[in-house]
DNA sequence: CTCATACATTTGTATAGACAATAATTGTAT
DNA sequence: ATACAATTATTGTCTATACAAATGTATGAG
């Protein structure tokens, strides 16, 4: 459905408005889906980011302010959400011996077992999503975001 | 800067993957982009987007229902929403007559005048956004967005 | 007319997020 | 060595959001 259509506006939009509510639009439906997907195992998207930063290291342990810089949507407050992690015994937290005033978070085996599950959920709505779009479709699509960017 | 950079993966993404992450993170970029816009103006992007919807209107009244239908970002507590607004003074509310279920929603004058103000500031953020791509290119990351939803 | 049901909004409550203030540790300049 | 600034994380507080329950109103069946 094209976006005009779902705003139902009666004036034509510029082209630059048009395609940042789609942006959004576009965004918060992927958003809720994915929510929706996760929602059986009990973890929002932000937590499970951040089990997948973890994961992305392999063992090394991370600091709070490296998983902040990776996070895709920048989180004033990754303490707490740690905090949840660590109540469901998905990750572990130390102080840095090197550096006391850091800390190293760490992903457990119950983790990375619980987020190799949930994956397979996530990556097989991601897939299902993207279908929709051919390959160099998706290329072109992740220029054009690079670009808006830049 | 390309979102492989920006997330700092060793292992190369399934495009797939990449797009949906790609998406998410440009969104929440233009998102604080906007909200840095709105900043002084004491106001929040989803009580900037009820005003645009009411003044779409022009003059006509709304009911939460049809403003909630329209929000790109869908809101699940339109009503304190409104409040704000209220408080503000940039809309009015009414029950409605003919069905005292239902509740009349009015953009103030003094909202109108206020969402002209911002509307000058967002649009110029919208334009030097977008200001990257060419015509054509939002044209085709409009019609990619539509495929990706559909 | 009265009851059950549907509808439109509001309210309660728990969680998440933004942002500023604080605490603890380390680095640096004199 | 000491004082001051910088770094890193935590805490407090207020607002926003999700979601369920409650309120008030309308409608249709019998």
């Amino acid at each position: 459905m094209k976006i005009e259509d779902i705003i139902k506006t009666n004036e034509s939009l510029p082209l630059s408005k048009k395609a940042v509510i789609n942006l959004f639009y576009t965004n918060s439906i992927i958003n809720d889906q994915i929510h929706a997907v996760l929602k059986p195992f009990d973890i929002s998207i932000q937590q499970f980011n951040v089990l997948r930063i973890l994961k992305g290291q392999k063992g090394k342990p991370s600091n709070l302010s490296t998983i902040q810089e990776r996070m895709v949507s920048k989180m004033s407050n990754t303490t707490r959400l740690v905090d949840k992690l660590i109540s469901k015994g998905y990750v572990n937290r130390t102080t840095c011996t090197s550096n006391r005033r850091k800390v190293e978070i760490t992903i457990t085996p119950l983790g990375i077992s619980f987020l190799d599950q949930t994956s397979i959920a996530v990556e097989g709505l991601e897939q299902n999503i993207t279908s929709n779009l051919t390959e160099q479709e998706l290329i072109t699509f992740n220029t054009l975001l690079n670009k808006l960017r830049s």
